[in-house]
DNA sequence: CGTAATTTTGATAAGCATCAACGCTAGTGG
DNA sequence: CCACTAGCGTTGATGCTTATCAAAATTACG
């Protein structure tokens, strides 16, 4: 167990895991799924008995309007477990889908049971993942509700930067960013013309460069003060409840 | 215990309870405490230890933005658990405060720990509430960031209205809501000079009438209708984890 | 290299905020 | 019981932010 699968280290982070709890969490990840970018993991209104383990490539849920349009709930990283939302219903609430190629684990909800039986430590972490997810939603809500065209950009942008640092996945000011400008509307709420002219701003103010895939920040700071981000919602960890 | 507490029929909805977890249930609602309308139970940035039972009275969560404004993010009806969101972190994300008169509960975070350890079944049922609040949490942001103001106004009152159905608070067509226009207005994302304006158009279209702390539904569907209010997301449960 | 998807740019319009003034209602003390 | 006051709700006028539509420019991809 030398190398640590995505969601161990995951774990790892809100607390010491013993080694049945690796095990059980092992289990979790048993059945690897290869799938393609833009793929759909599955619909709203689809029955809902399983749980998936992201352990590669990105991900986001969202819901489709009756006006045609589509928002963008959450987006997934590598480590981070999909579903956990629907765990008291019957059905999807929204959609998943793939934003590039990757790999999933599904597990059914009767395992979370089992680990409910099994581990403390896994029972509270769970827990606090699925308060953490809350958290994120909270400030994504805050965000939608309150927030300025520019505001929306740049939050969303930072909550990025500083969730890949947790991943390592940051490279210096830098980080890759597999979302279209759509995507980002989709999320949003906004249009697409209307995250490029914002886009087109933020260039032009020296606040973040984008080419391809790749967003770069030249003033992190600068861009968390237009964001007027508060980075408590990311903060979280249990490590208090156990070693006192 | 002929006569159950708030939270204990609470629970009944999500599963059959044991003697033994109502008793542990019934631990956690042991020192009531009063609470005027208009207090406030905690604010953003206090240290996080509690959760709390509402027995008595509204509440809700909310954020204060740096121009002034405010998002009102969740209301709480009597019998849900406030605070879950901040279990896995050390400060309040969001203040909480009464809407009215009322009666909380408080209990530290370590003895949902305790309930863990003792009760499979309730462990089950603490993440199937904290994944019902994540679901209304999604639905308020879909609301949020991607209807209209009318859609927006209709869907929050006719989900108080199936909410109150459930505590059997609702009167034929007509419900208690003790929001001002101000409440309404910080809780969908619009100005309260709007919230009048579209809560006047609503009543010459015949489809709300308000009076003092009443709303009455004419027509609560064509209501719905107006909102696109789809249910599958308050239409929770875990029976059928436990009963084959 | 050609085609489709994405991004950019310009013009116009919708929806809601904001400001300000006025009316109503509920609760208060005389 | 009534007059007074403070908060809440209503209404009108104006403007900003962002949507929408349409077309051109760029990029990605087979």
């Amino acid at each position: 167990m030398s190398q640590d699968s995505c969601i161990i280290c995951h774990f790892k982070h809100y607390g010491e895991l013993s080694d049945n709890d690796e095990a059980l969490l092992a289990e979790l990840e048993q059945s690897p799924t290869e799938i393609k970018g833009d793929q759909i993991l599955w619909q709203e209104g689809d029955v809902a008995r399983e749980f998936c383990t992201l352990s590669k490539g990105w991900a986001y849920s969202f819901r489709h309007m009756e006006d045609g349009s589509r928002q963008i709930l959450e987006i997934y990283l590598p480590g981070d477990i999909i579903g956990l939302r629907e765990f008291a219903f019957k059905e999807r609430l929204t959609g998943v889908a793939m934003l590039e190629d990757g790999v999933v684990c599904h597990f059914p909800h009767r395992r979370l049971i089992n680990v409910f039986r099994e581990s403390l430590t896994l029972s509270a972490i769970f827990f606090a993942i699925s308060s953490h997810q809350q958290a994120l939603l909270t400030e994504r809500l805050v965000n939608l509700a309150r927030r300025s065209a520019r505001q929306r950009l740049a939050h969303l942008i930072y909550e990025m930067y500083v969730r890949l640092e947790r991943t390592k996945a940051r490279d210096g000011n830098s980080i890759r960013l597999p979302l279209s400008q759509q995507h980002l509307g989709d999320a949003l709420g906004l249009s697409s013309v209307h995250v490029s002219r914002t886009l087109t701003a933020f260039r032009e103010e020296g606040l973040l460069l984008r080419s391809r895939q790749r967003v770069e920040l030249p003033d992190p700071e600068a861009l968390a003060r237009e964001a007027e981000f508060g980075d408590a919602y990311l903060n979280d960890g249990i490590d208090h409840f156990f070693h006192h």
